[in-house]
DNA sequence: GTAACTGCAAACGCTTTGCACTCCC
DNA sequence: GGGAGTGCAAAGCGTTTGCAGTTAC
């Protein structure tokens, strides 16, 4: 899923945090979040390089580290070493191919369902979730 | 939960899939099937050390990698930057307390049957899978 | 006897840190 | 003007790799 916010609401959300507006921080925040397939750092430094050409590495992962205090996303780690970035963090399925590494996001009505009676269950507050499935995609079988 | 294998069984696992049996490949795979907790490379190493006071650490990820072959065990990453391993391939929840990191299982009959359904609509045959719930737990609140 | 395994140490890759320079406010 | 943010490079740290010596079979 893609969550949409425009380039007011992210400016305000800075502000309201205390955080300063600068390019870099509006260009990474706007590409994680147009994003559904959960990028690595290296993803989003490489893609931002083009239109900025003298942003590092350093800044991404600062920016990528603030995105998740400031609640806007969630850091994933898989089986490969580097971190991955979910824009969602509503409740949904990562589904993973275990041959390509592609990750597709899986919503539906009925898993909100199920979920809300596991968390009854368990008589606890979540404060948040992740839900895998490994499997082989369609390109790779 | 905690799988049962004796010692004969796992010997026989080794040499039937052409791996010599070593103490210590026994004793690491006896420790990391004998814990619901999910250990990191370091907790095994530091453990074994013990009582094999020359075991490495590479011995450790080596063999440890060799118990995920063989599908025995399951490698997790989670927001911390090691590697940790869970003995139960089954379908059940790891409850993570985002302040102490301990990790709880968590199984219950309907979570298999609302799998099911969520398999069965996805309409995939998946290769594993991973549930996560972040909370804080009761030592820590 | 020999191929596989262990232990050690070096290499590796991703992430974090420190710091001088820059820029937002 | 001042403090926060950026970019760069170095440090950090968990993991992997290579290899000589050892052990299972």
């Amino acid at each position: 899923m893609v969550i949409w916010m425009d380039d007011q609401e992210l400016i305000d959300l800075f502000r309201e945090n205390g955080f300063k507006v600068t390019a870099q921080r509006l260009a990474i925040c706007k590409f994680i979040l147009s994003r559904g397939d959960h990028p690595s750092t290296d993803q989003v430094y490489h893609a931002l390089k083009i239109d900025y050409p003298t942003i590092s590495l350093g800044t991404v992962y600062k920016t990528l580290d603030l995105l998740e205090e400031l609640g806007l996303i969630q850091k994933l780690r898989f089986n490969e070493s580097n971190i991955r970035y979910d824009p969602d963090l509503q409740l949904h399925i990562n589904m993973v191919c275990t041959k390509c590494g592609k990750i597709y996001d899986y919503k539906a009505e009925n898993i909100q369902n199920m979920w809300n009676v596991i968390i009854s269950d368990l008589g606890i507050k979540p404060k948040g979730q992740r839900i895998d499935i490994y499997f082989e995609c369609d390109d790779c079988k």
